[in-house]
DNA sequence: AGATTCACATACTGACCGGTATGTATGTGA
DNA sequence: TCACATACATACCGGTCAGTATGTGAATCT
């Protein structure tokens, strides 16, 4: 195994999980264009349905290896810090500064899935639940962790903020794809800071 | 004019907006078709292309006519109060106690439309802004109100306030939609309570 | 009353969609 | 070395899509 084919078979998937992910992102999961990707890869219609099964096939892999490492790596850092609080309004802070124009433009990858297949495919909604609840469980664990160092005001509910946090953070980055305009997106993002003030002890 | 005709005229149009915003609202509009909204109306395809000269027409009306609306009439009335921080948050509870499946499921109209189209089309995104756009002023406007007649701190910035609050109502009802969960969908929107609390003076 | 126009109705077009059937070249294990 | 499976490649399918060209009947205007 791992031969010269294997290799070049891997290469062959991982590059349609990326033109796959980037078509998806840009376009939604059911806008995507199984011929764009193709073209997009120089990769043939047979090789791709010898990969994955289905459109829906290719969507479930690129939820599975890019959008789930995607939103874990936003979180799993501020769990394992030392002050989550702190850490959490840091990245806030950083989001601030450093956001693009096409991330705005383009909306939380994990997000616009959510919201176009709330509905409908049962293979992704579990893929996407799945998300969820490791993402608010983190938090979560976050904000009792940040209790029990005394970062943070022991009078909130940990899972209630968990939900809130994650809530008003796609909702902001909502925001930004909606109004494209920097300013407005800034603003919001303050406003998320305030009630992340809000919660220190 | 207004004869027998044009009445029958306006009923075929209204009854094409009807479907048209509930085919929409329930698929979005790339996903919505114009077939079904035939189907579901009795109407002719050379009736919808009599009234409205493209799909995308027939969509900009409903912004126009139903999704604009719909909206105007959340945050009008907090602006007319005579306690508008109270009156936010007697909606919010008012949303907590009332909200349906159906709602949960579909998601806001606006916010479906402004995620699936922030990109693409320039009627849309036109329209879609200038509701914001007045949105956001609205809630402003509420903000300074409960500062004048000391209801509400006077140390927040009303526009990023409004920002922030159309921000998290719009990553809350995401959250319904995507979880499902009621118990989740709740508690998210008492972070959102917590948040409107610590606006008070 | 006659001309005209408005409000549809019907039948159709071409593009694109995801998916498949079938063929083939090549690396690999026995 | 040779049989076989893997990893593609090509051509095509039926269906759906938004959109259009053309026809028609009836209300309205002159």
């Amino acid at each position: 195994m791992t031969g010269a084919k294997q290799q070049q078979a891997d290469a062959t998937r991982a590059s349609l999980i990326a033109a796959g992910a980037a078509e998806i992102h840009r376009k939604g999961f059911g806008a995507a264009s199984v011929d764009a990707i193709l073209r997009d890869t120089g990769v043939t219609k047979g090789a791709l349905y010898h990969h994955f099964g289905s459109k829906a096939g290719l969507g479930h892999a690129v939820v599975d290896e890019v959008v789930r490492p995607f939103i874990e790596e936003k979180w799993k850092p501020m769990l394992e810090s030392e002050r989550p609080l702190q850490s959490a309004i840091d990245y806030v802070h950083g989001r601030i500064r450093d956001i693009t124009d096409e991330e705005m433009a383009l909306g939380c990858p994990y997000n616009n899935l959510v919201q176009e297949l709330g509905s409908l495919d049962d293979g992704f909604k579990s893929r996407l639940h799945s998300i969820f609840i490791e993402w608010r469980q983190g938090i979560a664990d976050g904000v009792r962790k940040s209790q029990a160092i005394g970062e943070g005001r022991k009078d909130v509910d940990p899972d209630g903020a968990a939900a809130f946090i994650i809530s008003a953070i796609e909702g902001c980055a909502g925001m930004a794809k909606a109004t494209r305009c920097r300013e407005t997106t800034i603003k919001a993002f303050e406003g998320m800071l305030d009630y992340l003030e809000s919660m220190r002890a």
